[in-house]
Parts: C-alpha cells; sequence; structure tokens
RNA sequence: CGGAGCGUGGCGCAGCCUGGUAGCGCACCUGUUUUGGGUACAGGGGGUCGCAGGUUCGAAUCCUGCCGCUCCGACCA
C-alpha cells in the first residue's frame, strides 16, 4: 500500500478528551473516529488490526472445538421476560420499538438466543457436548463510556456458549476454553493472566478473568509472579484429552492471582513468598464462567440422557472482548513516539521508508522493494509522500509498525537500506535483496 | 446516577468577566527554499462561535431553556 494513496489521517496533537495512552494514540494514528459517546468508527488502519485480532480469535476458538454461528444484533424481549432478565438489566439495556409495537433489544449479549437455539438443535446426549460461538457487536448503555474502545457502550465480543449433560462435561468445556484462551492471547503478543473471579450466586470454582498486565489498567491485580512467567510455547495441544486440559488449568491456576473484587491480603500473604508478590494492574480481555442451568431451565431446553429422561442443559459461557483487545494490546506496548505493535496484529508488517522522495535512484530502490516485500506475501506500507524524513519517521513510529526498512541515496551509493525493529530501535545495514530475506524469514514467509 | 467542567475552521486553544467588523498555533492549498528524525519564508482558502428563544441600536460575549461531549466517583466486558 502506498500512503500516498491510503487514508490515515494522523494527528500531531492530541485530542483534549483522551485520558489514556490507548485512547489517545487511537485517535492520533487515525484507527478510529467517534460517532457518539462510546461509539467509534474504525478507520482503516484501526480496522485491520481488529480483523487482525478478530482472525486469531476465530482460529484458536475452533482449533478448540468450538463452531461459528452469528446471532443477530437485535432480539425480541420474549425470551429475556423468560430468563427473567428483561427487567433485571436495567437501563443498560437498549430498548427499541418497532412499527407492530413489539418491544425489542439491541442485544447486550446472548445467552438467552442461543439457549434457545441449543434447544431446538440438540436433542440426545447423543449430540452433546457442544460448543457455539459467534462475533458479534453488542450494546450497553454504559452510564459512562470513557477510555476509547476500552469502555464503548457499542463493542465488538466474541462470545462462546457450553453444552453439557452434567457438571463434569461442563467443566471439560470449560477448560477447553481456557486453554484456548491462554493460546488465544500468547499469540497476540500479550501476556494474559486467569485470575480467580467473583462467581456470584453460581459458586464454585469455574469462572476466571483473564487480565493483560498494563500500568493503566482498570483493576488492581495481585498475583504469584511465577505466574508472569508461564507460556504455553508452540506445544501442540491435544484437545481430546481432557486430562492433559485439566494439567494445564491446574498449572495456571495452582498459584495466587486475583483482582481487586476478590483478593484477601491474608490469603495472598500466606500463599505466595514475599519475594514472589506481583502488585500491578491489568485490563480485563477475557471471562469465562459456569453457570449450569440458569438459563437452559427457564427457557426450558432440554436433552435427552441415556436412560430416556430429559435434562436441562448444563452451560458456561465464554466472552472475549474483541474490539477492546486494540485498545489493551496499546496500553500494553506503546512509547513516548507512539504505537509498538506486537508483530501478530500489526496492521502493516513493513513500513519502507523513502528519505529523498524524487531522488531518482530512492525511488526506483523503494518501488523495487514493496513490489518484492508484497510478492514475498508481507503486508507494506510504502511511504512515498512528498515529506521530509523526520515527518515520515514520526508517522510511521506513531502508527507502531514494527518493522522500517529505510531507504536513501546516501546509503545506496553503498547498495544499502537499513533495517529498523520498532520496538528496540536495533538497525541493520544490509543490501535490500537480505532486508527482504531478513524479513520475510521473520514473518515466516520464507 | 451524584459531583465538576467544556462546546469558537479538521486538531489544540485565546476572545466572554467589561456587548461594537471573529483571532492564534498546527493541519490544508500555492510559490520559493530545504532535504537522513515533525525545515524556513511569503501568500491563500476554510468558521450558522452547539441549538432555540429573550434583552439590546447591536450578542461568540448578558439572561432562559434545550442538546451534545468530557472529567471525578459509584457501576461494568
Amino acid at each position: 500500500m502506498r500512503l500516498s494513496r491510503y487514508f490515515l489521517p494522523v494527528q500531531k496533537e492530541t485530542p483534549a478528551e483522551a485520558e489514556i495512552a490507548s485512547h489517545r494514540l487511537m485517535l492520533r494514528a487515525g484507527m478510529i473516529r467517534q460517532a457518539s459517546a462510546g461509539i467509534y468508527s474504525w478507520l482503516p488502519l484501526g480496522y485491520k488490526v481488529l480483523k487482525k485480532i478478530e482472525a486469531i480469535v476465530h482460529e484458536e476458538q475452533q482449533a478448540a472445538g468450538a463452531i461459528p454461528v452469528l446471532m443477530p444484533t437485535i432480539q425480541s424481549a420474549d425470551l429475556w421476560r423468560q430468563s427473567g432478565r428483561y427487567d433485571d438489566y436495567g437501563a443498560e439495556m437498549l430498548r427499541i420499538t418497532d412499527r407492530g409495537e413489539r418491544e425489542m433489544l439491541y442485544g447486550p449479549t446472548n445467552e438467552e438466543q442461543i439457549t434457545e437455539i441449543a434447544g431446538f438443535g440438540i436433542r440426545s446426549y447423543r449430540d452433546l457436548p457442544r460448543i457455539l460461538y459467534h462475533i458479534q457487536w453488542k450494546f450497553r448503555d454504559e452510564v459512562r463510556p470513557r477510555f476509547g474502545v476500552m469502555r464503548g457502550r457499542e463493542f465488538l465480543m466474541k462470545d462462546a456458549y457450553s453444552f453439557d449433560i452434567d457438571r463434569e462435561g461442563a467443566r471439560r468445556s470449560y477448560n477447553r476454553m481456557f486453554v484456548s484462551y491462554l493460546r488465544t492471547f500468547e499469540r497476540m503478543g500479550m501476556k494474559a493472566i486467569p485470575m480467580r473471579a467473583d462467581s456470584g450466586p453460581i459458586g464454585g470454582d469455574m469462572t476466571h478473568e483473564f487480565l493483560i498486565l498494563a500500568e493503566t489498567g482498570e483493576s488492581a491485580v495481585f498475583l504469584d509472579r511465577d505466574l508472569a512467567d508461564l507460556t504455553l510455547g508452540d506445544a501442540a495441544i491435544d484437545w481430546e484429552d481432557a486430562d492433559a486440559l485439566q494439567a494445564i488449568v491446574d498449572r495456571y491456576t495452582a498459584s495466587y492471582a486475583r483482582t481487586d473484587d476478590t483478593h484477601e491480603a491474608a490469603v495472598f500473604e500466606k500463599e505466595v513468598p514475599e519475594e514472589r508478590r506481583l502488585t500491578a494492574r491489568g485490563i480485563e480481555a477475557g471471562h469465562i464462567f459456569y453457570f449450569g442451568t440458569k438459563y437452559s431451565k427457564p427457557l426450558n431446553a432440554t436433552v435427552t440422557t441415556p436412560d430416556g429422561t430429559n435434562v436441562p442443559f448444563e452451560s458456561g459461557s465464554y466472552g472475549i472482548g474483541v474490539s477492546r483487545l486494540p485498545g489493551a494490546i496499546i496500553e500494553a506496548s506503546h512509547d513516548d513516539r507512539g504505537i509498538v505493535w506486537p508483530e501478530a496484529v500489526a496492521p502493516f508488517e513493513v513500513a519502507v521508508i523513502n528519505l529523498r522522495q524524487g531522488d531518482a535512484a530512492a525511488d526506483g530502490a523503494c518501488e523495487d522493494l514493496h513490489g518484492k516485500l508484497t510478492a514475498a506475501g508481507l503486508d507494506v506500507l510504502y511511504d512515498d509522500r512528498d515529506e521530509r524524513a523526520g515527518a515520515k519517521f514520526a508517522t510511521i513510529d506513531l502508527i507502531g509498525i514494527p518493522w522500517k526498512v529505510v531507504v536513501g541515496p546516501r546509503g545506496l551509493k553503498e547498495g544499502v537500506v537499513e533495517l529498523v525493529s520498532r520496538r528496540t530501535g536495533e538497525t541493520e545495514t544490509l543490501t535490500p535483496d537480505a532486508a527482504i530475506n531478513r524479513l520475510a524469514a521473520l514473518y515466516g514467509r520464507a
């Protein structure tokens, strides 16, 4: 992509309303534009990041055995009356009346809908277990939207729902999603730590929040430092091996990790040696919980057991705040010049910077690099604007492209260009062809 | 929902107190200049001053009502 033909409205100055780094940077980098309080348009750069994140979530959900569906944003009030939540939800629910005076709502979540669907499509224990999920826009009429996409009113969410015949089955489904979340966040270059969440009226130990550590996080977190160093790495997961999954879950839940909601200082101090006690802040990126028959009972969604009786589903729900992740990732990864994207979610994988636009040698070398990098399967942004070098560096660093290939007449006389890492600033001087090979290898496109 | 603010060109702001032809910086356009980390100079375009009423010879400015947005708190993915 040539920057001169792209749509990238970057801004030098920070809009007054943006308080935290991610909001500020997303506005300045031209990723989003506010439409009204807590509601945003996603501009090309932001949209690319959102789609990359969404793609990773899709892949990892399906790898873990979840099946994609798509439910509507507008729902009828009927099911919500059956579950009793139409009144419980209160003013956070956006209510709409259609032309026939029917009460509708813009869905804040989909438990009722999916339970109705599962009740219709799943009749026998032979059809279980199943996990269905979708990635869809939701609306919650927050009292106070803030922090840009981190706490909008309209937001994109992945929500999965598991259906099992008993609690043991539900635990296996829960574990699948638990491990899937570890993989999902790790692939995005993030450290998300599962923490014991408030279990509410259902009780039990099957509810965790996944927190991305960041200084500006909304929650205070308390954990055993060892947890922050755990990684799954590239190890293959056998999703059919319930014991193996349980072992991973056990490993990640063995040590103390809680948010301020459930934190107990005395327990923390008893369970974690002082030198390993880590107090930090985190952003909630995912939340999984088991809710049993909370919806299947009132909605009368049942399956037939081997002995011929009908029982309501045992279910859990598993959310990831997809549209808040770009913000969360920026909170965890930025510096004073701008965003520092992890490679897996960067809007472009490499930027080509022409230091002297209009110089025949520089123009030619950049065109050539742009073409060859693209042919190698890389997503390239070529800054071909008629701007000074400084302006180009400032823009590319602001929008956080992980790698820059810097091309100027001076280097070209020696037959070299520079390859610069956004994260470390490390600069490597090499021939254009070597730069292409290095980048292809870095991104696994060689 | 309690408390506090703010709405003046795309962005950041001044002007309002004390009513009298709407300004500055950035961005944008033209030209010259410069050219390896946001060049410099000159010229230029763009604003129903959030909306509606009122007071006044005259309202961005004073009064009333409404709308929008933001911040702190409580709440939440």
